[in-house]
RNA sequence: GGAGUGGUAGUUCAGUUGGUUAGAACGCCGGCCUGUCACGCCGGAGGUCGCGGGUUCGAGUCCCGUCCACUCCGCCA
């Protein structure tokens, strides 16, 4: 028998047991005369202690012991010398005086320590067994599962089905760029990866499975990012004759058990709501970050006729003056402002103008427009803004959209630098509701659904997407935002064939492509579909968000790297002619290597 | 596709204005040590300063190019 115990479970009780226990050589601390060895497991440490007078045989292999040697001891439990206890280990109390040790393997010295940071992510990925082995990485993998667990007994509790969906399915053309997959008994065919399982479960749906959940693979082939990997993992939840409410708070509550499950913390029973034109004019986001405040102020009207062209000019467009007040922070360095200006530029706009009120009267107040500002203009600034002395207005003009984006995007950066959420552990959710339907996409002169096109549009909005008012059509759709993380998205579907038509006709999808690419879902809505929606919450963030990391790849075992690389087993890679042959493929990638060659 | 940051010992990092033999800590190897827990003490090994070119009497340091990684923008219905 290996063991009678994990490593984290010895305790005073124990104390004159005999016990079994296997793991790693944690740490040794050889004193010549008696050695302490800590064996670790996934559970925790315990201190081995080895002595001559126990057993000859056992001190003197405990000498050649080395960092992560594999071994398993026999030994008595006994109590720690008076003064030796150690509380900083759970099993500090007790020991295990050896008897008996056999190693199982012995381990070569690691290319990497255990014990340390390790900032060279190279080396972790390509030796990940090793760097799971890290007492973080294994408490994150077991967060992880605690989080689909609980996910799972929610779900089931409130009568969901966990059904799986093809992982070879079909390209569809709206959306990311899809991994494809080359069929060999369909010769020049090629299956898709799933984005998402979306149409799968509406066609559950329409099989009256009526609640259904999976927590699903989903593939999407584009530039990674900290929060983004090409294979990830959804909750994928899909009721039917449900309207948004139940949606929401099914979510409430899911969440609810996943926080008190992994973190014993409890959470609102229910989140505020915001409107997305709300959220978008309070903060310059759709994914409002609200544990500070800096909320952005309107001042299109009070600034429609100033002097200073950059606000009335906007604003004569149809535009809109925004702005903000980093309170106290008049004091921004020229760096600084350069820092921020230049962030308003990436984002679109033309620079960013600024005041440093130092003081209560005007004329300190440096600004490079200020002067050119009436009485009643920098009045209202005062008012709106409440100005007081050391404060820092930073201003946004230009069409609505753009001007809250840019002034957003400062907003954060501003408080990044002013370090306002630094310690900061607050639970903030909230609900984004009320998304555009469409987008319009300048590039490709068409529009674009802004959450998919099986998005159903608010019932007091039809008529405007009868009208071809595409702008500002409503969605029946919604996000779950914590902390300024978009953590999951979803809506209400559209179930009738014939608006599910016009929907594809106002995304520029003809009626050969809707026959070819979505007839199973138009023929399904023509059998009888219920109405029904649902929610993905994605789920490498939550549990990101749960472990307290900033990249999903500290909660993904085998995580790939910016490049979509995996390091540990070198994916992907040049495969041979002859399997490519099989599958009628031709490489016409500039392979150096031979294998993926012709 | 674009911007930023970084790349020096196995690891984490320091390295001044360009100047002798490139350092520290941890790890590793050898020795000592019977109550440590970041054990301690003594000794030792370990370097293509990412790569290529240039400037210079002299380059880890300055310049140009390039590769790699990460972060962000674009992209991600």
């Amino acid at each position: 028998m290996y063991r009678t115990h994990h490593c984290n479970e010895i305790r005073k009780e124990h104390i004159g047991e005999v016990v079994t226990l296997s793991g790693w050589v944690n740490s040794t601390r050889d004193h010549g005369g008696v050695i302490f060895i800590d064996l670790r497991d996934r559970e925790g440490l315990t201190q081995a202690v080895f002595r001559p007078e126990e057993s000859q045989e056992a001190a003197k292999l405990s000498h050649t012991l080395r960092h992560e040697d594999v071994l398993r001891i026999e030994g008595r439990v006994a109590d720690r010398l008076e003064g030796t206890a150690n509380d900083k280990l759970e099993t500090g109390d007790v020991e295990v005086v050896v008897q008996k040790v056999d190693v199982i393997s012995r381990s070569e010295v690691l290319p990497f320590q255990l014990d340390k940071e390790l900032s060279n992510e190279d080396l972790r990925l390509k030796h990940r067994y090793l760097d799971l082995r890290r007492p973080r990485m294994a408490r994150n993998l077991q967060m992880r599962h605690r989080v689909a667990k609980a996910t799972r007994d929610f779900l089931d509790e409130q009568g969901y089905l966990e059904i799986e969906t093809p992982v070879l399915s079909k390209s569809t053309p709206e959306g990311a760029r899809d991994f494809l997959v080359p069929s060999r008994l369909n010769p020049g065919k090629f299956y898709a990866l799933p984005q998402a399982p979306q149409q799968y479960k509406q066609l559950l749906q329409v099989a009256g499975v009526d609640k259904y959940f999976q927590i699903a693979r989903c593939f999407r082939d584009e530039d990674l990012r900290a929060d983004r990997q090409p294979e990830f993992t959804q909750v994928d939840i899909e009721a039917s004759f449900v309207e948004q409410d139940q949606i929401l708070a099914l979510v409430e509550g899911l969440l609810g058990r996943c926080f008190k499950e992994a973190l014993g913390r409890d959470i609102p029973a229910s989140f505020d709501r915001l409107t997305y034109r709300e959220a978008m004019d309070r903060y310059g986001s759709d994914k409002p970050e609200r544990r500070f405040g800096m909320e952005l102020i309107d001042l299109t009207e009070e600034l429609k006729e100033c002097e200073f062209r950059v606000f009335s000019g906007a604003v004569s467009k149809g535009g809109a003056v925004k702005a903000i007040n980093a309170k106290g922070f008049a004091d921004i360095s020229t760096g600084q402002i350069d820092k921020l200006t230049k962030l308003a530029q990436e984002a679109g706009a033309k620079g960013l103008a600024y005041i440093q009120a130092r003081d209560v009267d005007r004329s300190t107040w440096r600004s490079p427009f200020v002067k050119r500002m009436t009485d009643a203009e920098i009045e209202a600034l005062r008012t709106k803004l409440e100005i007081e002395p050391g404060d820092l207005i930073l201003f946004a003009a230009d069409q609505w959209a753009e001007a809250c984006d840019v002034l957003g995007r400062i907003r954060l950066a501003v408080g990044e630098l002013r370090g306002l959420l630094a310690g900061n552990t607050d639970l903030d959710f909230l609900w984004v509701t009320d998304f555009p339907l469409l987008g319009y996409n300048e590039e490709e002169d068409k529009w674009n659904a802004v959450h998919h096109p099986f998005t159903r549009p608010k019932a007091e909005d039809m008529e405007k997407l009868e009208a071809g008012d595409f702008a500002n059509v409503r969605a029946e759709a919604y996000d779950v935002v914590l902390n300024g993380n978009e953590i999951g998205g979803g809506s209400i579907r559209i179930h009738e064939q014939d608006l599910q038509q016009k929907m594809f006709t106002a995304l520029g999808v003809s009626e050969e492509e809707q026959a070819a690419m979505f007839d199973h879902i138009l023929t399904a809505f023509s059998f009888g579909a219920p109405p029904h929606g649902g929610l993905a919450l994605g789920f490498d963030r939550l549990v990101m968000l749960i472990c307290g990391e900033e990249s999903i790849r500290e909660v993904i075992a085998f995580p790939k790297n910016n490049k979509g690389v995996d390091l540990m087993s070198d994916s992907p890679a040049g495969v041979d002619f002859k399997q490519l042959r099989e599958l009628y493929v031709r490489s016409v990638a500039k392979e150096k290597k031979p294998g993926g060659d012709e």
